[in-house]
Order: structure tokens, then C-alpha cells, then sequence
DNA sequence: TGTAATATATCGTTTAATGATATATAAGTC
DNA sequence: GACTTATATATCATTAAACGATATATTACA
């Protein structure tokens, strides 16, 4: 394996959740730092060192593969089926790490806005 | 500043956000991994080495405190202020990547359970 | 002609996470 | 009393993740 690249990947960072999840749609990598940008409203932004190193990880571990756009200068890239399963189960993990909260502050009577 | 211990902490990771969420009531060290473990059903653990290098991390970023609990052989702590507004903004903050999800999935038609 | 935007990529450093290990006390049990 | 398990804190050294800086090339457009 390469230098920063490792095929475990069983949670997935907050960098490799958006990375995937903008995956849904095949995209190169320069788009997909721009969709993240837009969909989080310049709140999450990724620059070109994480996403590369990133993409490198996500495809050693089959969660995203090449998607042939027939275009010769870029690469594009797509969530694959096992990717789609994992970002379903960290959507479902994040929304388990909301609610632990909300029972917390609730229970404590706090506001949680 | 010593070894492992930065004063960012301008994002939670996810160890920091269960450390923190915890210590909204008052605990020791082992208590706080317990209560991690309980509360997510197993799901997610901390070992000794992150925990102590976190709670040096939140500590020295004022998000927790020591917290007297009258009892020389363990050291307590609790959330500041500063850290529960900061774990509000934190738990805004997982909202919203799950709803950047749930809008993506939606508009491709695909479920998400 | 230049300069801003698009596009991909890597190096080297910093930051985060953690396995392994050490130490000590308390509680239970054979 | 001796042994084991649980409680409790802590650090070292390594691995993994994130990222600033930088390099390079193309396209758009003023």
C-alpha cells in the first residue's frame, strides 16, 4: 500500500462522509470540493491535499470507482454499492450521535436551540 | 504547550463530541468511557490513551474543568460554559450532514434506513 | 498578454487516535 | 492469606488523518 493510504476506512471521518456523499453523483475532483462548499454553505470546506488523499482511500477500500465521463483530461469518480450501504450506516450513526444529545440536554432541562 | 495537546478545537471529532456530551454531568476519567459505552451501546469505545489525551485537549481548551467531587483518588471533571455551546453547535453541526443525506437520497429516490 | 478559474497531484508537517503497557487500589472469592 | 477481577489513572510510541504549501497544466476571458 501506499503512503497514506489504508483500506480500513469502518467509520467514516467527516472529510470521507462529504467526499462520499457528494459521490452519490459521479463527479471529478475538483467539482467535488466545490459541491461540498455549496451544500454546506461554505461551512465545510476541504482543500485539494485531503480530498486526493481521501479519494486515494476511498477507492483502495471499493467504496468509490472510477466512472468513465469521456472526458480525457479528468478523472471521475461515483459511490459503488458497498459505499452507498456505509454512508446509509453513518447517516444513521450521526443521526444516533444527535439523539444522544438531545436526550442528555433534555433530561438536564437545556435548550438545545 | 506539552505533547499531543493543541487549543483548537474548533470542531469536535467524534471522540471529543461523546467526551464532552458525558461530561454535561459531572465524572471521573473511567466513568466517562463507561458511560460511552452504555449509552451507544457498544457501538462506540474510548481507550485510557484517547480519553486522557482528549480530556488534556479539552481541558486546555477550557471546554471542560476539574470538578471537585471530594475524593482525593480520582479526578473529576465537567463541561464549562464554553463547552456546552460548543457541543450545541456541534450537534447543530451533525444535523445538518444528516439532512445534506436525507436531501440527496431523497432527490435520487433512494431510501434511507 | 495576462490573470483568474479550472483541474490534478504530491511533499512534508501537524494533529488525532490508539495499542501496548505500567501502576495502584478495592472488592470479591477460593 | 493468596488470587483474580474490576476500578482508576497515566504515558510511550506508533499509526492514521488532515492539511498548508506548492507544483503543474489547461481553459476562459478581458
Amino acid at each position: 500500500m501506499g503512503r497514506n493510504v489504508s483500506l480500513e476506512m469502518g467509520e467514516l471521518t467527516d472529510t470521507a462522509y462529504y467526499i462520499l456523499l457528494s459521490l452519490m453523483d459521479a463527479k471529478h475532483g475538483y467539482l467535488i470540493m466545490q459541491t461540498i462548499e455549496e451544500m454546506t454553505n461554505q461551512r465545510f470546506s476541504i482543500g485539494p491535499a485531503s480530498m486526493y488523499t481521501t479519494i486515494k482511500k476511498l477507492l483502495a477500500a471499493e467504496l468509490i470507482q472510477l466512472f468513465d465521463d469521456h472526458d480525457p483530461k479528468r478523472k471521475s469518480y461515483i459511490a459503488t454499492e458497498k459505499g452507498i450501504e456505509l454512508l446509509k450506516e453513518e447517516v444513521k450513526r450521526r443521526r444516533e450521535m444527535v439523539l444522544h444529545a438531545e436526550e442528555i440536554f433534555k433530561r438536564k432541562g437545556e435548550q438545545l436551540t
